[in-house]
DNA sequence: TAAAGTAGTTTATATTATAAACCAAATATT
DNA sequence: AATATTTGGTTTATAATATAAACTACTTTA
């Protein structure tokens, strides 16, 4: 009947995060803060954690002498989003 | 750019319990319990919530000398969970 | 009448989400 | 040249949520 929804996923703000990163394939901290509107401390966070489910790849650097923090979305993120959605219709049904 | 997702709503038994008394108008706990394979004393706080923010209305009543639960959802739990769709697909995008 | 089953509720605990506080370095201000 | 402010985050503390375990109250069956 209802397929269970990845925990992982099932979160505003990670989802939000995977969903910018579908589209833009690669995306820095900022760029995911603005989009968001989440507070610095929660998008750290929520970061790590999908980056410990192996969902995106994040890249730390420096650029013009500031850190830098790149995401990028893995083809597990990719297809876990992808299971997500198709779980998440059992749920909507006639919508 | 996303909506936000309604707290209520966006828990998977909350959602599934929701989704079920959209397509039935009419459910007993004991139903509930089935199809959604959620525990009784989760799916007891979880009708409760819902009975709380609005969504539902519950008739507690006795059927047979045992006790018996009725759910259904109001027009304030049906406009939630049409807005929750609609703010969702803010995240799902291309999919 | 004792054991087991029905239909739940309450309570305790683990997990999550979030904000507040913090850190290190860079840049701007006086 | 010190001090204040800003950038780009991380860590930690707390509040909110989800969940399971334990419990209640009553009924049915052996």
């Amino acid at each position: 009947m209802f397929k269970d929804l990845d925990p992982i996923l099932h979160s505003q703000l990670r989802l939000a995060i995977i969903s910018l990163l579908i589209t833009v394939k690669e995306a820095e901290f900022t760029f995911l803060r603005e989009k968001t509107n989440a507070t610095a401390g929660n998008l750290s966070v929520q970061i790590q954690k999908l980056k410990e489910a192996g969902y995106i790849d994040v890249i730390k650097q420096f650029k013009d002498n500031y850190p830098q923090t790149i995401c990028k979305i893995t083809p597990t993120g990719l297809a876990a989003f992808e299971k997500y959605v198709e779980s998440l219709k059992t749920y909507l049904g006639q919508s």
